[in-house]
RNA sequence: GUGGGCGUAGUGUAGUGGAUAGCACAAGAACCUGUGGAGUUCUUAGGGGGAGUUCGAAUCUCCUCGCUCACCCCA
């Protein structure tokens, strides 16, 4: 293939009209959701200041030290593209005052995000989040609720295997204690750990948890818990959580070792996953079973934040789902979206005079909200039809010249095949019966 | 940032040093200016880019770009 000179900067892709209908039907599933939830909605740029992201995300987190896409605009600004939504909807929240709002404060957003990272399976550098930020509530129902939020839209798209994986990452108090006794535990087992958790234990030693490395694993599974270190606050929060999570019927599953990449997390943590169709032991599927689903969504409690940003004392807690996973794994279930555009009915025109009439009669199928095609282009009835085939519409209408001069049209039925005359005044009303059945 | 795989018409592919690079689908046209799903014929269109080895490269080597997968990390 001659590539063209110019195509999509790596990691970014076109959205054609194929993916564009799964885009569509996130969407407004999701807002048919949050919208019962009341959630209001809220677009924020697609840039703000670097620096909100590195007070916000973290200074020594990935996507800050490595992730972002910066630029220097022409009056000096150091800008970011946005890599995550929480911190933008924080800083809204403090720019118009939302604290003033009753309480709970809710919003979603849906949109594009950015991460200079390698792509690979469901990860891109451009990629989509839809996603909820509930303010003012310190409540553990409302983590549950959001969690409950997220379910209620991967089953209204059709996803049946959801998971919801949860920790307590605690406050800055326990967890920093909990770090210390966790950095004291794998000091004294240094030498069985691979090299990459002999770097992470000193300084990100949460991170050595979520390991896959088989001798790493075994010391982990001696190490203490952070669940019998929460102090007491946090624990009432997460024994909340968990009873309300019981009380909601939600499948949920204890992941001591989830941490989050982000620093704002306290409490809980948590991520969803659909378990994609146990493979028949193939030889070759045999890694794909064992590998761990891609999460869908994440989230958590983040109750610094606001405080973080220059706001008053606020808890607050949020999460987001990726469209582009969500959107793979329905394809590998080939979960069908079907577009709501797609037309059912099409107009074949013969004659000059026929084709004049078609133009108008194809303006009242709008009117008439009747998603019509046509092939005005074309002239021969035959070609015309094949065309109405190939779009796949249920009836095709046919007017000629004798057609117009006796002020009738027909109408075929294309799965059978009949034709019935139908008077040409008539024909808008017929159809909307026949397109109601 | 590190490592593996890959790159042939719009799409999916064949061809592992030799002649006009083959096939399928898609697209367009004709058979056929009043009835589709089929058929036949024709048309459009191809080795990512660059360098090298060679009498000769889609095929071998190097560089580069891109895709993909994994590590890291994350949605």
């Amino acid at each position: 293939m001659k590539k063209p000179k110019f195509q999509c900067p790596t990691g970014m892709h076109d959205i054609l009209s194929g993916d564009q209908e799964y885009y569509q039907k996130i969407f407004d599933v999701a807002r048919n959701v949050v919208s019962f939830y009341g959630f209001q909605k809220i677009d924020t740029p697609i840039v703000e200041q670097a620096e909100l992201f590195s007070k916000g995300v973290g200074l020594d987190t990935d996507i800050v030290e490595k992730e972002m896409y910066t630029l220097r605009t022409k009056g000096g600004d150091f800008l970011a593209l946005r890599p995550e939504g929480t911190t933008p909807v924080v800083r809204a929240y403090l720019e118009h005052g939302m604290f003033s709002l009753p309480s709970p404060v809710k919003l979603w957003y849906f949109g594009p995000f950015f991460r200079y990272e390698h792509p690979q399976a469901g990860r891109y550098r451009q990629f989509h989040h839809m996603g909820l930020e509930v303010f003012k509530e310190k409540g553990s129902i409302m983590d549950v609720r959001i969690m409950q939020i997220f379910y209620n839209i991967l089953r209204e798209l059709k996803f049946k295997n959801i998971v919801i994986n949860i920790n307590s990452i605690g406050d800055n108090k326990c967890r920093t204690q909990y770090k210390r006794l966790l950095i004291n535990f794998l000091k004294s087992r240094q030498s069985g750990l691979c090299a990459n958790c002999k770097k992470r234990s000193k300084k990100n030693p949460l991170r050595v948890l979520d390991c896959k490395e088989e001798k790493c694993q075994k010391i982990i599974s001696n190490a203490p818990q952070f669940i019998d270190h929460l102090c007491e606050e946090c624990h009432e929060h997460f024994k909340g959580v968990l009873e309300f999570l019981d009380e909601a019927g939600l499948p949920y599953n204890l992941d001591s070792y989830l941490v989050r990449g982000l620093d704002y997390y306290t409490k809980t943590v948590f991520e969803i996953t659909e378990e994609v169709r146990g493979v028949s032991a193939n030889d070759e599927d045999e890694e794909r079973i064992q590998k761990k689903p891609l999460s869908l969504v994440g989230g958590g409690r983040y109750d610094n934040l606001v405080k973080l940003l220059g706001g008053k004392d606020t808890p607050a807690c949020g999460a987001a789902a990726g469209i582009e996973r969500i959107i793979s794994v329905m394809k590998e279930k080939e979960i069908k979206v079907v577009s709501s555009y797609s037309p059912k009915v099409f107009l074949a025109q013969l004659g000059d005079s026929a084709k004049k009439k078609s133009l108008r009669l194809f303006e009242d199928f709008r009117k008439a909200k009747i998603v019509a095609s046509e092939s005005f282009n074309r002239d021969s009835l035959r070609d015309q039809l094949k065309t109405a085939n190939k779009i796949g519409v249920d009836y095709t209408l046919i007017l000629g010249q004798k057609e117009v001069l006796e002020g009738i049209i027909i109408v075929r039925e294309m799965k059978t095949g009949k034709q019935q005359i139908v008077k040409f005044d008539k024909i808008i009303e017929v159809m909307k019966k026949k397109l109601k059945k």
